[in-house]
DNA sequence: GCAAAAAGTTAATGTAGATTAAGAGGAATT
DNA sequence: AATTCCTCTTAATCTACATTAACTTTTTGC
């Protein structure tokens, strides 16, 4: 079932009843885009907050020399969205891309908020969720300002091994703040053969 | 009163009963510090949430050399804490002190649990919020690998206006991701004078 | 199965910001 | 009122990483 894996994903918090659980299906939607294929893009309103069944997204900024910086990738199970546009309605500074054919699951705000109203344990699941995002981010900051480049990038094999394996390289560079370039003569002065 | 400015904070997202509100306030507690007193210590698990009344709270984290790296300014108004180790109980990576002498409202992890389970509009005021500050996190890790330590200063002063009159100058530089010396010679270099 | 595009490599050169050091003005503690 | 500490400044030197460019290898689309 196409729900399965967003139901299973909640039941680790909170144990809904099977209304509960139909309730929340009714307002997500299933879509299936191809490699490349945007969910989100610059200057549109993020009004999707989007759960990926299968494949990998990614969001993504563009700096003003056109060279793009990702802040997240969102494998199987990973909730992603713009969540200053998704908030205040305002245009997205985010794009959001498929890395590979990905299928996700998308509500609109609209329904979010209708469903964190009606259903207390969906909104106690959120917040859970929003802080542990939150504890992600803050740790994040202070990674990016105290460790060096190959620090960074050894915490992201730890944290991602399985995207590590099916990332291209130069993925991987942008995620963790250096050029593809420099990368590449990291990993290779660095190593042993 | 005490905890009026708590209570104005919530009643900007949801509006709650007299009853409601002693409960809340009946599970705060109040503390005063003097400057540079500890709420936190790197090491130490980070049991409470804290709502700052009066005055103004920094978190940091220490790099290897022993260079303090800010996270986070909390002025009048603010809620601060080490996310992580609030959620899951390990030690935490941050600390937290007084700038200057500074009045708190803090809350156990296990009261603030309790709150959220009793009070369905505490948990959805805390769900808003912690998306908030998600947002702040998500745009503030774009704004450091894209901008320029310069824009990064005025997006700082934008953004506090407040902090930049009291704060000293090598704690905005701390914030930014600058060493003082730089964000010194950065603003006299720059600047007509 | 082939052409084209994308990804990875290597190396020379450039630069934002760090480090070190030393001095000057301010503010806090006695 | 003096002492101590903290903050800010200036300047020389240093370094992690960026940029540019040219080349090779791998992947993708038709």
């Amino acid at each position: 079932m196409q729900h399965q894996l967003l139901l299973d994903g909640i039941a680790k918090y909170v144990s809904l009843s099977a209304d509960e659980q139909q309730e929340i299906i009714s307002r997500f939607h299933y879509k299936k885009v191809k490699k490349k294929q945007f969910l989100l893009e610059t200057g549109d309103v993020s009004n999707r907050s989007l759960f990926v069944i299968s494949g990998c997204l990614r969001s993504y900024a563009v700096d003003k020399n056109g060279t793009e910086h990702v802040l997240q990738f969102a494998p199987t199970g990973w909730w992603i969205t713009d969540m200053r546009s998704y908030l205040t309605g305002e245009p997205a500074r985010l794009s959001i891309d498929a890395i590979e054919e990905t299928e996700v699951l998308y509500v609109s705000k609209a329904d979010f908020e209708e469903l964190n109203a009606h259903i207390s344990k969906f909104e106690h699941f959120n917040r859970v969720l929003a802080q542990k995002a939150l504890a992600t981010y803050q740790h994040r900051q202070i990674d990016n300002t105290i460790l060096a480049a190959m620090e960074r990038y050894a915490n992201f094999c730890e944290l991602y091994p399985s995207l590590i394996r099916s990332l291209p390289q130069k993925q991987v560079a942008s995620y963790i703040g250096v050029t593809p370039e420099f990368l590449s003569k990291m990993l290779n002065t660095t190593l042993v053969k």
